[in-house]
DNA sequence: TGGCCATACTTGCGTCCTCAAGCTTTGTCC
DNA sequence: GGACAAAGCTTGAGGACGCAAGTATGGCCA
C-alpha cells in the first residue's frame, strides 16, 4: 500500500524538521493549531482528542507537555466541573507562528517538490474522503 | 493536511483489526510479508529496516518478538559475518497467509467503500511518486 | 431525594519505537 | 601487515501512546 508508506516518510521528515527547529511534535503542533482557531482558544480535553486523532490519554499527557513549557494552561468550566479546558497561552500562539513559518514551507517543499496544482487538488478530493465528516484540514492560523 | 488524518484513520482500523484476529502488528504483517517474498525467504536487518521504514534498533526488536512467536529465525551469513539474515519459517509463512486473507479484505472495504476503481488507481499513481524509488507496494503472497 | 448510568478526565502499566553508545567484522589505504 | 573508518547489529534509557481501571461530576428517572 502505497499510502502506508507515503504517510510513513512524510510525516518523519516533517516531525524531524519541527522537532529540530521548535522542538514540537507533529500532534504538539496540532493541537496548538486547533487551539488557536477555536474560540477563545479554548478547548475541551475530550473534543481535542478527537481532533488530533488520539486518546483522551494520550492528550492528557501531551497537554502535559505543553502545560510544563507554558504553551498551554488549564481552566476551569464555570458550567460543568468535569471538564477542563486547554487554554492557549499568548507564548502557545506566538511558538505556534514561529513554528508554521518554516513547518509551513516544509510541507510546501514536500508535496510542492512532487506533484503539480492540479494533482494536489485531486489529491485532498481522494483524501479527503476518507474522513467522513470532519473537515477542517487547511493549515491558516486565524488573526 | 488530508493525508495525515486520511492515514491515522485508516492504519488505526487495520492495525486493530490485526492485531484483534492475528496478534501481528502492521509492522510485523509489513515484515513477515517482505520475507515471505525475497529470495530464500530471509533478509538482512539492514535491508529489512529500510523496507518498512524502522531503525535498525526497531527491526532487532521486532524481530526478537516474531523469533519468539517462531516465525522467523536467526541464520548466519556465511560471507559476511556481521550479517544475521532474518528467515521466515514455515510457521511464519503460515501466520502471514492467515493473516493476509483477513487483511486484504480490510484493505478492500476500507478503501473501496470510499473509491471508485479510477479513483484507486490515480490515488497509487500519486501516491507512488513520494516513494522516488522503491516500487515493490502491491500486496501479493508469492507461491 | 436517592439510585444509576453516562461523561470528562487522570493514572498505572505495558508496548513499540527512537537515539546514542557500544561491539564485532569488513574494507581500505599507507 | 596494521591502523582506521565504515557497516551490521545489539543494548540501555527514555518518549509517546493505548488500554483498562479509577475518580469525580452531571443528567435522568422514579
Amino acid at each position: 500500500m502505497a499510502l502506508l508508506r507515503a504517510h510513513a516518510t512524510l510525516t518523519r521528515q516533517m516531525d524531524a524538521n519541527l522537532q529540530a527547529e521548535h522542538e514540537l511534535t507533529i500532534n504538539d503542533y496540532e493541537v496548538l493549531l486547533a487551539l488557536a482557531r477555536a474560540p477563545e482558544r479554548r478547548m475541551r480535553r475530550v473534543d481535542l482528542a478527537e481532533r488530533v486523532l488520539l486518546t483522551q490519554s494520550g492528550i492528557t499527557r501531551l497537554l502535559q507537555g505543553l502545560e510544563r513549557a507554558g504553551f498551554v494552561e488549564r481552566a476551569d468550566c464555570p458550567t460543568d466541573r468535569r471538564v477542563v479546558y486547554a487554554q492557549l497561552t499568548d507564548g502557545g500562539y506566538e511558538r505556534l507562528r514561529e513554528a508554521s513559518r518554516t513547518h509551513l514551507d516544509d510541507i510546501r517543499s514536500l508535496f510542492a517538490a512532487r506533484f503539480s496544482g492540479g494533482e494536489l487538488e485531486s489529491l485532498d478530493v481522494l483524501l479527503g474522503r476518507v474522513l467522513e465528516g470532519d473537515s477542517d484540514t487547511d493549515c491558516a492560523i486565524p488573526d
